[in-house]
DNA sequence: CGTTGACAGATAATGTACGATCTGAAAGCG
DNA sequence: CGCTTTCAGATCGTACATTATCTGTCAACG
């Protein structure tokens, strides 16, 4: 069984050494090693990467039309910052793709796509956030199950950009106990909606999920927002 | 202190002379000058805009981040090819993104709103599509008026993309005598909705109206690939 | 005789280096 | 204390070097 990676591929062919550089920084980003708002000076990631100065500039580039990074004119780059208004917004284009993702998963579910969501879920709950970083992994994978096989792929596209930015953010809050709970019911409750092919309950159900998930990291923000400003 | 400066015709907005280039390449494409699927030779273009090829590369890196342009290793770029899959995708995103950003505009419209909307609407009508040109203008700021005020900036850039691409092929194709009707009824009936605050229901013509638009281009793309496989 | 395959030159993408501004801030001056 | 000057550091544009790919010719072969 080909476990993917969180290795997602914006070009077919990886090229053998081309695009990496702009694969290390989006990674550098998503993973927090890049903090939001902080200065990208081109000099500095191109030792970094080990590199010279014009991969940087078109990584940078390529970056800032995804939406990763920011420009000001003879400033520089930096990492786009994430704030309570931009987690807002990109919640509710969430909560507007993955129904609509979900929709189509519903008519083409196979018993077998069940089971393994079963087996994913299984496997969430006993590891109960324990780890993090696996329970992040999981979680990609369940998602990724419903809408691998989906024909639009520019939605696709859009919805994986999305899920990244906001993993980078919210890798850094704990899980609350109402959002496990949260998060372990949704799950639960979509394999039986699918299970049922019952598309508006497993629409409904991901809508929530997604949404619960944007406010779970907002209520985060505002409270690290609050601490902060004693 | 005499610098032959290349001013291009005295600016009326942004950077002085910075992300002018990805501005032209871009409307380059979104005005069919470049077509899709269409080769882009860095050089080509650089002797084009009047530039060296470095600012080409970043601005041709920028619009793939945005998708108006595909590469591949060692072998350059290309537009961005619209087939009928692609112009399906991007319809079925803008059918959830369009209801999305309308449903906000209900609650706030104002009766200046009404009037503007309005009076765009008799212009379009009074047309009545005799300049394709002027005609796409209109319809633009009609939608614009919708969403212009929009919270949501994500949701509206990446309306704005899409529409631009969208505009990009169907300025290809005439409309025909059924889309030019339901074009108008569409927009009437919208503002209707608009002026009794019926969200459901504008939120369901300006679906209708995205999907219709889409599948207008799709029936040309099909009829034209017909008409070519003779 | 037509097709295929290899080779060489041309073309273009990718990487490196450098110089000309521009920015931001600290030092100098009134 | 505020304004100007200076200056290091960074961005942005230009030029060049290095590969990789494409094209067309020509000979070998069926």
């Amino acid at each position: 069984m080909d476990q993917t990676a969180p290795h997602f591929d914006s070009d077919l062919l990886d090229p053998p050494e081309a695009g990496s550089i702009y694969q290390a920084i989006r990674d550098d980003i998503v993973n927090g090693r890049l903090a939001p708002n902080e200065r990208l000076v081109i000099s500095a990631l191109a030792t970094r990467y080990g590199t010279s100065t014009n991969p940087i500039r078109e990584a940078l580039q390529q970056l800032r039309g995804e939406g990763y990074v920011v420009f000001s004119y003879n400033r520089g780059a930096r990492v786009r910052s994430l704030d309570e208004d931009f987690i807002r917004d990109i919640t509710e284009v969430q909560a507007l793709i993955e129904p609509y993702l979900t929709e189509l998963f519903v008519e083409l579910v196979s018993d077998a796509d069940i089971v393994r969501l079963e087996s994913i879920q299984d496997e969430i709950e006993e590891l109960n956030f324990a780890d993090i970083y696996r329970h992040s992994a999981l979680d990609t994978a369940f998602h990724r199950t419903l809408y691998d096989r989906h024909y639009n792929r520019l939605a696709f596209e859009q919805w994986w950009r999305n899920r990244e930015i906001m993993g980078a953010i919210s890798s850094r809050f704990p899980y609350s106990l109402s959002r496990r709970t949260a998060v372990l019911k949704e799950h639960r409750e979509l394999i039986a909606a699918l299970r049922g092919h019952d598309a508006p309950r497993a629409c409904e159900v991901i809508a929530r999920h997604t949404r619960g998930s944007g406010l779970h990291i907002v209520e985060h923000m505002r409270a690290a927002r609050h601490r902060s400003q004693n």
